[in-house]
DNA sequence: ATAATATCCGTACCATACTACGGAGTCAAG
DNA sequence: CTTGACTCCGTAGTATGGTACGGATATTAT
């Protein structure tokens, strides 16, 4: 089983030890046990968290998105509707993202194919289409 | 041709005057003609920009990658390669974002699923297994 | 065994992206 | 023709998500 103290878990996921105090004392991350000095130890379920922590953040969720995310698992039969509900909210949201991203995508693309093929210059923003293919 | 005032431009996309005025003195938006009142003026493709920016803000993106977003256009023949490098640099995260909104995605509709079924609860994160889509 | 490095904690500071305030001028409706 | 809503501007305050500081212990390397 491994282990890992404060910075070391720090350093594999690419953050610095404060954050990772700020995301404990936040309830992002959960308390780590502590050796007799009171040094925190993490394990591999702690870096697998942060992992999706530091991911989702990149991905532009906030860090109450993220905990959101955190939350959604089943632990009483009562609150599987919620999960449901809450998951469902999720997954639009996220359809929706992809779908922007992928007009992004298709954007920039193109812009990048014109400037291979050295075509002339334009003063408009192609970037803008992804409006235009969006809305009507 | 459709012109608008600040408020109603403002109205339009849904955030209020004060983050225009902003937008404007962060130079994200350009400066606006006036009529004689000193009121702001501005026209559709203000509010195309305009929209763009909410959107990409609510997809992640920080205000100064907007800005740069915003900039990528082939203005000389100078600057193409340029323009090239930086929307390479752009598509590819992108196209990072949206294999791992996929993953979420999968994660999202299985567990929803779960939840159809009335399934056992877990005590695991479900969402955590989108790190171990991707971290092998 | 002692110096360098890591961790502890609380608190203060920082950047980004707004949001509110307040006094003055402008415009539109009754 | 005035009253209420809108806009002007500068400046100050707020929320989020960290980052830095600094004195005290703990651990590790030489």
């Amino acid at each position: 089983m491994e282990l890992f103290k404060v910075g070391e878990i720090a350093k594999e996921v690419g953050i610095n030890v404060e954050t990772l105090r700020y995301y404990e004392k936040i309830k992002l991350m959960p308390k780590p046990k502590r050796i007799e000095s009171r040094y925190r130890i993490y394990d591999v379920s702690d870096l697998r968290r942060l992992r999706f922590i530091v991911r989702a953040k990149e991905l532009g969720f906030t860090l109450k998105e993220i905990h959101e995310l955190l939350s959604l698992k089943i632990e009483k039969s009562s609150t599987c509707g919620d999960v449901k509900h809450i998951a469902e909210h999720k997954l639009d949201d996220i359809k929706k993202r992809i779908s922007d991203l992928n007009s992004m995508q298709n954007i920039l693309e193109k812009l990048i194919d014109q400037c291979t093929n050295e075509e002339l210059s334009t003063d408009v923003c192609p970037i803008l289409e992804v409006i235009d293919e969006k809305f009507q």
